[in-house]
RNA sequence: GGGCGCGUAGCUCAGUUGGAUAGAGCAUCAGCCUUCUAAGCUGAGGGUCGCAGGUUCGAGUCCUGCCGCGCCUACCA
C-alpha cells in the first residue's frame, strides 16, 4: 500500500511538473526527518527553483495547487523553504492492508540473468566465495519479489589452471591413477582434502620451477579431452561441483543451470565469438613488441582516452590458445543470445521441492531442457579484483557493435572478505611482518590460507545448538539441530548481507558468530515473537479474528489517530519500497537494514503494548491485526533475504 | 607511474543519489524478567564526517589538490 500511494504521488506530481514546467525531473521521495512534518517528503520544489529562478516555496505551493487531491492523500503541506510534505488518510491506508497483499506486479517476459558461485571447481569453498553466492542469491530473490523473470547461472570453469594444479597433484605428486581418485571422492572429505593439495602443489612450484612443465601438459591434456589426466581433470571438478552446490544448499542458494567451459570449448562457442571479433576488427593480430604472435584488444576500447603507456589485453596467446577472457566474451554473447549457439543440457541436480539445475553438454540429450541464456539484462557477481578483465569483455561487446547489449551487461562487483588479525591468531595462522600490520590479509587459495564455509557453518550451528537446547532442553536433539541450523545459517547470510558492496568485509569470528544485535537472529527472533502471541492466544482457547469483518476504514481512522500506532504501521508497510529501492541501488544491505528496522519497531511495540491481556475488545483486535500484519511483513523480508523464519527460538 | 575503491563515535559500519537537528550495532555505564520468550527493552556518555580549498540558498554526499590505506595494472582466473 506504502509503495502504491508512492507511486501515485509521483505519477501525479510527475505529470504536473511536465505541464506546468516542462520538465522532466525524476519526483524523489523522502522520509522526513521528524516524523511529526509528515508521513512522505518531496523536495521537488528545490529542483525547479533553480531552473526556474522562483523562490522555492511558491513553486510548491502552486504545484499542490495545481496537482490537486490524490486519492489516500488526507493533506499536502508547505514546510521549510519548500519541502511538500504529505500526510496519508490512515483510516483508508489501514483498511487497505487487511487482505493479503498484492503480488508483484509482472515487468514484462524479459529475462534477467544472474551469475553468481562460480567457483573454481578444485577445493572446498570459503568464506569469500559465500560472500559472493549470498549476494547474487539474494539479489536474485529481490528481483523476483518485484516481479521479474530471473534466470540462475553459476559458471563452471573444469578446463583452467586451478583444476589442472590439482590433477598436477594427484598424478605427479601422489601418482594415483583416476581409479584411485575416483574412491577417494567415495571415501574422503574430498574438497578438503583438495584444498590441501592444491596448497601443497602451489608450493612445489614455487620450489621446483620446471614443474610447471606438469601443468601446461595437463591443461593441453585437458584441452583435448583425452587420456589420464583430461579424466582426472573432469572427475576432480565433477566432484568438486557437487559439494559447492550442497555448500550452497545449506545457505539455501540454488541455481537453474551450470553452463561448463569444457563446452564453451568442445561446441566451439570460442571459434564463433573469435571469428566474430576478427571480422569486425574488434582484436588484431600484434606483429611486435612482448605481445607479438598474440591476438590482443587495443587498450583504447577498454581505457579511458589517455594510452600513454597502457597495455593492450591479450585475447589469444602465441600458442593458439585462447585466454578467461576470450572465452568470457563467447559466454557473455551467449547470454545475450547474440551467438547464434547454444548448450546441450542435461538434469544434474534435483532439489527436494523438485527444482532441477541442469548442467551444459557437449552432445544433444533426449530429454527436453527449459530455454536457456537469451536475457536482457545480466548481472556478473565477480570480485571486485576482477574489474579490469570485467571491463574488457564490456568492451568486446561494445566492439562488436552491441552497445545495449553492453550497457545491459552488468559487473556486480564486491570487495573481498579477508580475515582480521584476531582472526588469523585463531586459526593459528603466522603472519609476517608486513602482514601483522595491515588491518586486514587476504584470503589466499593457493596457501591454503582461509576459513572454509563448511567449518564456518558448523561453527556456527555448534554455537547455535548451544543455545537452543540450553533454552529448550525438552526437545529432542534433531529438532533442537533444526532449529539451530536456521539460525545459524541466518546469521551468516544477514552478516554477509550487512556489509554494502564496497566494503571490504575484515572477517572476524566474534563478530559472525553474535546472534546479539543487528543480526539475522534479531529479526528471526522479532518474527518468532509475533507468531508466538497468535499461537498463544489459540491456546488459550480464543480465535485469531477475521480482521477484514472485524475491522474497517473507520476503525483503523480511530486506532491509528494514535501518532505511536500510526507510526509503527507505517514503518511495517514499506517491504516493497525499501526492496525495490535496494534494487535500483544495488545494494542487498539496504533491504537487510529494512529487516533490521523492522524487528526493531516490532520489538518496540511488542514491550510497549501487552495484547494479550489487553481489556479493550476493539482495541485487542487491532494490536492482533498489528501483530499478524507484523509477523507476515517480518516473514516476507526475511524470504527475500534467504533466511528462514523458525518455529521457535 | 596509471586505474578503481576506501577514510564518518573507542571498535565495526549505515547514511534513500545535494536537503530539515549526522544515525545504527558492539563495547562502557545506569535501569527493566510474578505481565504475549531478556537472542529483548529503556536511558546516558561518546563526532573538527582524513586535511585544505572550491561550487550554491544548502555539502558527510559534487569538483580540485594534498595525506593515509587497500585492490588491480599476466600469453593465471
Amino acid at each position: 500500500m506504502y509503495h502504491i500511494l508512492e507511486k501515485t504521488i509521483q505519477a501525479a506530481f510527475r505529470a504536473k511538473v511536465r505541464s506546468q514546467f516542462q520538465s522532466d525531473l525524476d519526483i524523489a521521495i523522502e522520509q522526513p526527518r521528524q516524523a511529526s512534518f509528515g508521513d512522505l517528503a518531496l523536495p521537488i520544489a528545490f529542483q525547479l527553483a533553480r531552473a526556474l529562478k522562483q523562490n522555492p516555496k511558491k513553486i510548491a505551493a502552486d504545484l499542490v495547487e495545481a496537482v490537486g487531491p490524490i486519492p489516500g492523500v488526507a493533506a499536502m503541506e508547505i514546510a521549510g523553504n519548500g519541502y511538500i510534505n504529505v500526510r496519508f488518510d490512515r483510516g483508508l491506508f489501514g483498511a487497505s492492508l487487511l487482505g493479503v497483499p498484492a503480488p508483484a506486479i509482472a515487468a514484462g517476459d524479459e529475462k534477467i540473468i544472474v551469475e553468481h558461485t562460480n567457483i573454481n571447481p578444485n577445493k572446498a569453498a570459503h568464506i569469500g566465495h559465500l560472500r559472493n553466492a549470498v549476494l547474487g542469491d539474494t539479489f536474485v530473490r529481490m528481483l523476483r519479489a518485484a516481479g521479474n523473470r530471473v534466470e540462475v547461472q553459476n559458471y563452471i570453469d573444469n578446463t583452467g589452471v586451478q583444476v589442472a594444479d590439482v590433477v598436477v597433484g594427484f598424478h605427479f605428486l601422489e601418482h594415483k591413477t583416476p581409479a584411485d581418485v575416483a574412491a577417494l571422492i567415495a571415501s574422503e572429505r574430498f574438497d578438503y582434502l583438495c584444498w590441501d593439495l592444491y596448497a601443497r602443489t602451489s608450493q612445489y612450484y614455487k620450489d621446483n620451477p620446471e614443474a610447471l612443465k606438469w601443468r601446461a601438459e595437463t591443461l593441453h591434456s585437458i584441452e583435448a579431452g583425452t587420456g589420464d589426466l583430461s579424466e582426472l581433470g573432469h572427475l576432480v571438478a565433477d566432484a568438486i561441483v557437487k559439494a559447492h552446490l550442497k555448500t550452497m544448499l545449506r545457505l539455501n542458494i540454488e541455481y537453474d543451470v551450470l553452463p561448463r567451459e569444457s563446452e564453451i570449448l568442445h561446441l566451439k562457442f570460442w571459434a564463433a565469438a573469435f571469428e566474430l571479433l576478427k571480422e569486425r576488427q574488434a582484436i588484431y593480430f600484434e606483429t611486435e613488441g612482448k605481445n607479438s604472435g598474440c591476438w590482443v584488444m587495443p587498450s583504447s576500447a577498454f581505457r579511458g582516452t589517455d594510452e600513454a603507456n597502457e597495455d593492450s589485453k591479450v585475447i589469444v596467446r602465441s600458442n593458439g590458445t585462447v585466454t578467461y577472457v576470450g572465452k568470457d566474451i563467447a559466454y557473455q554473447l551467449w547470454k545475450f543470445g547474440l551467438l547464434g549457439k547454444d548448450f546441450h543440457y542435461e538434469p544434474h541436480t534435483t532439489y527436494a521441492d523438485g527444482h532441477q539445475v541442469w548442467v551444459s553438454t557437449a552432445e544433444p540429450q533426449t530429454l527436453a531442457a527449459p530455454k536457456f541464456g537469451g536475457g536482457s539484462t545480466v548481472y556478473n557477481v565477480i570480485d571486485t579484483r576482477q574489474s579490469y578483465l570485467q571491463d574488457v569483455v564490456v568492451a568486446g561487446l561494445k566492439a562488436l557493435g552491441y552497445e545495449k547489449q553492453a550497457e545491459q551487461s552488468i559487473h556486480f562487483s564486491y570487495e573481498m572478505v579477508a580475515l582480521s588479525p584476531r582472526c588469523c591468531a585463531d586459526l593459528g595462522i603466522e603472519l609476517s611482518e608486513e602482514d601483522a600490520r595491515r588491518p586486514y590479509v587476504e584470503v589466499s587459495g593457493r596457501k591454503g590460507l582461509g576459513v572454509k564455509a563448511d567449518d564456518l557453518m558448523d561453527q556456527l550451528i555448534e554455537t547455535a545448538l548451544r543455545e537452543v537446547a540450553s533454552r529448550h532442553a525438552e526437545d529432542t536433539e534433531a529438532q533442537q539441530r533444526t532449529i539451530a541450523t536456521e539460525i545459524a545459517m541466518g546469521a551468516l547470510r544477514y552478516f554477509l548481507l550487512k556489509f554494502t558492496r564496497n566494503t571490504v568485509i575484515a572477517f572476524d569470528f566474534q563478530e559472525a558468530l553474535s546472534f546479539e544485535g543487528e543480526t539475522g537472529p534479531y529479526v528471526q527472533y522479532a518474527a518468532v515473537r509475533a507468531r508466538n502471541i497468535l499461537r498463544k492466544l489459540t491456546e488459550r482457547g480464543e480465535q485469531v479474528p477475521d480482521f477484514s469483518k472485524e475491522l474497517n476504514a473507520e476503525a483503523m481512522a480511530r486506532e491509528l489517530g494514535s501518532e505511536d500506532s500510526w507510526q509503527i504501521l507505517l514503518a511495517a508497510s514499506k517491504v516493497e519500497s525499501a526492496v525495490e529501492r535496494a534494487i535500483a541501488s544495488g545494494e542487498p544491505a539496504h533491504v537487510a537494514r529494512y529487516a533490521f528496522q523492522l524487528a526493531q519497531t516490532f520489538n518496540n511495540f511488542y514491550h510497549q503494548y501487552p495484547i494479550l491481556i489487553e481489556p479493550d475488545r476493539a482495541k485487542k483486535v487491532f494490536l492482533l491485526w498489528m501483530t499478524s500484519f507484523f509477523a507476515q511483513q517480518l516473514e516476507r523480508t526475511l524470504a527475500v533475504l534467504g533466511i528462514a523464519a523458525p518455529a521457535y527460538m
